[in-house]
DNA sequence: TCCTAAGCGAGACGGTACGTCTTGTCTTCCA
DNA sequence: TGGAAGACAAGACGTACCGTCTCGCTTAGGA
C-alpha cells in the first residue's frame, strides 16, 4: 500500500513549486512571476515544471485547490448542526480561514492578485453556503427566491467583508467579524428564508472588546 | 472655444481603441488579447496605442472609467433623496447599469475577465454606498460599525448577485434585482444603522412577474 | 536673373541640413546618425527634411558632391600641362583635399563611415586619372593593358596611401606624400605606360624635412 | 575526443546563419537586409539568432573571418620563399580568392555593400603585405619609408584592381591579373626597397592569351 | 551488486508579444 | 508658400517568456 519511492520524489517536486509559487506571490502578485522566477525559487529545472503543469495557473489552482478543501472540510460539519450557533461558527471559520493565510489573500484578493480566484472562491463559498440555504429552506417554507442567488449574495457580502478586512490589517478578530456579519446578515437573508435567526451576541459588547 | 482639430484626432484614435478593446473583451476575454489584435481591430498602428497608454492595462482602466462614472452619475442624485423608495431606486440603477453592458460585465466578472475589474467595482460602488450609508447614519444613533466595512459589506452582496445574475443570463428584471436586493438586504444592515427600512413591495408580487 | 527671395531661404534650409550631417559625422560617425538627429542639429523640422531629399544618403552625396567637383576642379587643370612636375602637383592636390577635410574623411574612410564613399572615391578619382592616363597613352605606344584597369589601380593606391595617412594622424605634409606616392609609382606604371617619369625631388631629401 | 553533441548543435545553428547571409546578401546587398530575413532563410527562430550574435554585423564579420583567415593561410607560406616568382604567386592567389567567391565580393564591394569590410580587407590585406615587404626590407638597405605605408599603398592598389576586375565580369585571369599587377607594382616599389624585381612573364605574351 | 528505467537539470530552439525607435507621409497652423 | 509641429502607419529592433525538445546525470528498485 505504500507509495513507490518514485512518486514521493514527484510529490517533493510538486510541493517545491507550490510552495514557490505561494511565497513568490506573497511578495510579488501573481501576474508578474514567471515559470522561471517559480523554478528558480524551487530549485527545479524550468522544463521539469512542464512535467507537471501546463501552466503557472494551473499550479495556482492546484495550490489553492489543497487550502479550498481544507476550508470546505473545516465549514461542512458545521452545516449539519442545527444548533443555535452554528451559523456563526461557520463564518467565523471562513474568517478564521483568510485570517490564517492573510498574507496571500491579500494579494490575491486585490490589484496584482489573479481574476479567478475572486470567481472560484465566490464559486467555492457559494456551493457551501448553498447547501446551508437548501437545509434551512427544506425545514421551512420557500419564498420563491432561487438558492443560488441567497448563496451569492451571501458569498459576495462575505467576500466584501474579507476584502475590507485584509486591506485595513484586520483590526477584528474573526469572531468579532464572524458576529458583525451576524447582525448584518441575519434579519434579512433569514427573514426571507422563512427562518428565525441564531442567537447573536450583543454587538457593542463585541465591538467593544476590539 | 473649440478644440483645436488635432486634438479631435486624437480623441477619435483613443476612442477607436477603446472601442477595439471593449468589443474584443466581447469576443475573447481579456487576459489573451494582445496590443496587437486590439490596434489591429482599431486599424491603428501599433507604435501609436503606445503614445497613447503604457499597456492594455490602462486602456482598460480608461475605458471602464467613462462606464463607472457614467455609472456613479446616474446613482449621485438618487442618495440626496430621502423619500421612500430611494433605496430602491438607486439599487435598480446599479442592476440597470449591469444589464446595460451585460455581455461586457459578464467576461470581465468571470474566468476569463481582468483581476482589477472586482477591485475596481468594489472600491468605486462601495464608495457610493458608503455616502448612502453616512448620511442614513447621520440622520440615526451610530452602531460603532465602521461605514466602510458596512459599505464593503452592502457592495460585496450587490456584486455575488451580479455574478450569479449575469452568469444565468440575467433571468429577472433590474427591477426584481433590486427588489429582492431590498428585502435580503434590508432589515439587517438597516436595524444595524438603527433606521426603519423603506416600504419595500411585497416579494412575491414581484417574482411573480417574471 | 536674380533668385526670387524663396529660393534662397531654400538654399539656406538645404545648406543646414549639409552642414549639419558633416558636423554630426566627424562626430559620430554616419551610419548611426538618424534623420532626427540630423534636422535636430540643423534647427529644422524633420518633416522639412524630406522636402529636400529622400534620405540621409542623398544628402551625403549631394554634400559630397561639392567637395568632390571642388577636388576635381583643382586637378583637372594640372592635366593638361605635359610639364615635368605636373603629375606630383595633381597628386599633391589629392592630398591636400583629403588633409583640409581630414577630420570628415578619417570617420568615412574607416569602420564608422559609408560604404558608398569609398565607391565613390574610387570612381571619381579614377575617372580623373584616367583622363591622365589617357593623355599620356595617346602620346606613347599603348601598352595592352586597359586604362580603366590602370586608373583604378592608381586610384586604390593613392586611397591606401591616404587610409594610412588619415589614421596615423597625418606624420607627413601633403607635398611628402605626393613624393612618396611618386616614387612608389612612377617607375612601375610609367614603364607599363611608356613614358618616361617626370622628375622627382630626391627620397631622402624630402623624407628628412618632415 | 569527440564534441558533444550539443555543440555540433549550435554548429550547425550558426552554420545556417552564416550561409544564409551570405547567399542573402548576393542576391540582395548587405545594408537592406534585416535580421528577419536571414533567419527566416536559415530556417531559425529570429530570437535564436541573438542567442549567438548581437547583430548583423557581428554574424558578417564572423562569416568574413573565415575567408579572410583561409585567403591569409593560403599567402602565408608564399612570403617565406625567396624564389623568383613567390611575390607573383602570392597576388595570383590573392586574385583567386577573390574569383572564388566574385559574387560575393562584387556586392560588398560596391554600392550595396558594408562599410567595414573595405577597412577590414586593407587591414588584414596590408598585414600580409608588410610581412613581405619586412621581410625584403631585412634583406636590403631600408629607404626611410615605413613599411606600413607601403603596405597600404599595395593593398589599395591590389583592391584597386580587384574592383575594376569584378565590376567587369573578370575580363581576365587571376595569373593574368597577377602578372599585370607585377608589372604596374614592381620597379616602383621594389625600387623602393632596393631590391631587383622578380623575373615577369612578358606582359603581352601574357595579355594575348586573353 | 549491478543495471536500467525514471525523474530531473541544463539549455538550445521556434515562436510570439513586448515596448522602443526610425522612417516617410500627412495635416494643420504660423509667419 | 515654406517651414514647424506632431500624429500616424509601417516595420525592424533587441528582449523576455513560453512550451518543446534533446541530452546526460543521478538514483532508486528489480535483476
Amino acid at each position: 500500500m505504500v507509495q513507490p519511492k518514485e512518486d514521493r520524489r514527484i510529490q517533493r517536486t510538486r510541493q517545491s513549486l507550490s510552495t514557490a509559487l505561494l511565497k513568490l506571490i506573497e511578495e510579488r502578485g501573481y501576474d508578474s512571476l514567471t515559470v522561471n522566477d517559480i523554478t528558480e525559487q524551487a530549485n527545479i529545472g524550468r522544463a521539469t515544471f512542464y512535467l507537471h503543469y501546463e501552466d503557472k495557473e494551473q499550479l495556482l489552482l492546484e495550490s489553492l485547490e489543497d487550502m479550498f478543501s481544507q476550508l470546505g472540510d473545516s465549514i461542512a460539519p458545521t452545516a449539519k448542526v442545527t444548533g443555535e450557533h452554528n451559523s456563526i461558527t461557520a463564518t467565523r471559520l471562513v474568517f478564521q480561514h483568510f485570517a490564517d493565510h492573510h498574507r496571500l489573500y491579500r494579494v490575491l484578493l486585490t490589484e496584482k492578485g489573479a481574476v479567478m480566484v475572486f470567481t472560484r472562491l465566490l464559486k467555492i463559498l457559494s456551493q457551501v453556503a448553498e447547501q446551508d440555504v437548501i437545509l434551512k429552506d427544506v425545514e421551512q417554507p420557500k419564498t420563491g427566491i432561487p438558492t443560488h442567488l441567497v448563496a451569492h449574495y451571501v458569498t459576495g457580502a462575505i467576500l466584501g467583508l474579507i476584502v475590507w478586512w485584509l486591506n485595513n490589517d484586520r483590526p477584528y478578530s474573526p469572531e468579532q467579524m464572524a458576529v458583525i456579519y451576524g447582525h448584518l446578515m441575519d434579519p434579512g437573508a433569514t427573514k426571507v428564508l422563512g427562518i428565525a435567526g441564531a442567537q447573536l451576541p450583543d454587538l457593542s459588547d463585541v465591538l467593544s472588546k476590539r
